[in-house]
DNA sequence: CGTGGGATTGACGGGCATCAACTTTCGTGG
DNA sequence: CCACGAAAGTTGATGCCCGTCAATCCCACG
């Protein structure tokens, strides 16, 4: 890894606050890796080997089912992977690949484990980033026991529209059946869905979601605060 | 707080390895209590006062949508129970009521943190507790997405035989309503579905469930590890 | 023995997955 | 730069799962 890099790693939010011999003790054994588009770099079932942190790039976890994949959560940087399988030592629940070119962090089980033993604040960092992860599961369930599929279309769309405020528009960042396994539906009837949302206040232009009339699309999406918004 | 249940909530595993000190500053505030079914003690979206820790009892975290309630776990002591929300500063996302006299211990948000942000060996359980929960609820969405309720009825049967392996048979303890809440799915479809498991190896007679022919029944359901098996 | 709440059964319909055919887009090579 | 083929996306037809409403049944309890 090169000394600038390693640099930049050790400002991140999730080693702030710990000790230097731990924290270099943590890197110390840590790869840095850049991965193409399309790698599947957790396979649900094995073991925890490695603690994953995605630093640039977009990749998905999802869980294989009969042969198709059904989506879990998207990964933006700078975010911390299958955490609770490393930490509780057991097999990864899910599977995980990448949507974009993208680098990651990758730190050995073991080596975090036994920092996760030692450091009181990267202990806390850790279950602070559990309970974060446990949240956005909760309001996923909810979301999914609460919602139609076509509501569900409607506030992804007005949550990935939060994400960058300024502009009016969103663009799915990869093909349409994945977004549809993230939703929770088929490539077909999200097809159909953003047809539907064609009269509540969007157009479509291929990857290019233009919200015309963002409070008609509220009023049809009725976005609700314990579900929807990321920062509770 | 009398001494002996004092001494007793000292020895929980949830509190095993912590300094004395820090453990007496986080006992000293908290209250040992005894409520009667049916009361529900958090109500979704308020502000997170309290870690509560279900001593004996029984009770169930649960959303409310649309005058609904929709189960999200059954909790057995000892369990914790919205930990994140504590951790996190946050408000609560579900609500929680007993379903059996049971008796809790509530500890003051405040003091968790406090404690938490102190004591290692606490934080490093908060981060383990919060592993487990995380995992069950990714269980439980990866459930409702790759089953049907049928099957998701026939494994919670399973599930609930395999909590005391002796006898060959389950006792609902609750009404049908609530039980169908936790499978996701209505009061009817929990009827229609265990007439229909009937032909799979059980038998129905009012609250108790009858497993004639296990085998038939895990044969049907087919359990997977990764969804269904509580230890991993 | 009558009353009421929980549980069952039936009828119906809507949401959505599935299969299939068609169209569009896009990348690759001639 | 165009052409072709494959992949992605759309549209239509069909049927099943399951939620909803309503009627009935079954007990428990006063």
């Amino acid at each position: 890894m090169r000394p600038e890099d390693l640099m930049k790693l050790k400002h991140l939010p999730l080693f702030s606050g710990m000790t230097a011999p731990n924290l270099d003790a943590l890197l110390e054994s840590a790869l840095l890796h850049q991965f193409p588009a399309g790698v599947t770099l957790i396979h649900e079932g094995t073991p925890a080997d490695f603690l994953y942190v995605l630093i640039d790039g977009l990749a998905e976890i999802y869980t294989d089912h009969d042969g198709t994949a059904w989506g879990i959560s998207l990964l933006h940087p700078v975010s911390t992977f299958i955490l609770a399988a490393v930490i509780s030592n057991q097999l990864y629940l899910n599977s995980v690949r990448t949507l974009a070119t993208s680098r990651l962090l990758l730190i050995p089980a073991p080596r975090v484990r036994a920092v996760f033993d030692q450091d009181l604040a990267f202990a806390r960092i850790l279950a602070r980033e559990m309970a974060f992860a446990y949240r956005s599961s909760m309001k996923k369930l909810k979301g999914y026991m609460a919602r139609s599929s076509v509501e569900r279309v409607a506030n992804w769309i007005l949550a990935e529209a939060r994400r960058s405020p300024l502009q009016a528009n969103v663009v799915i960042p990869f093909d349409r059946g994945t977004l549809a396994s993230h939703i929770g539906t088929t490539r077909e009837s999200l097809s159909r869905n953003l047809a539907q949302l064609t009269d509540q206040g969007i157009r479509v232009r291929g990857r290019e979601i233009v919200i015309d009339d963002i409070e008609k699309l509220e009023l049809f999406a009725r976005p609700y605060r314990l579900i929807d918004d990321p920062s509770t």
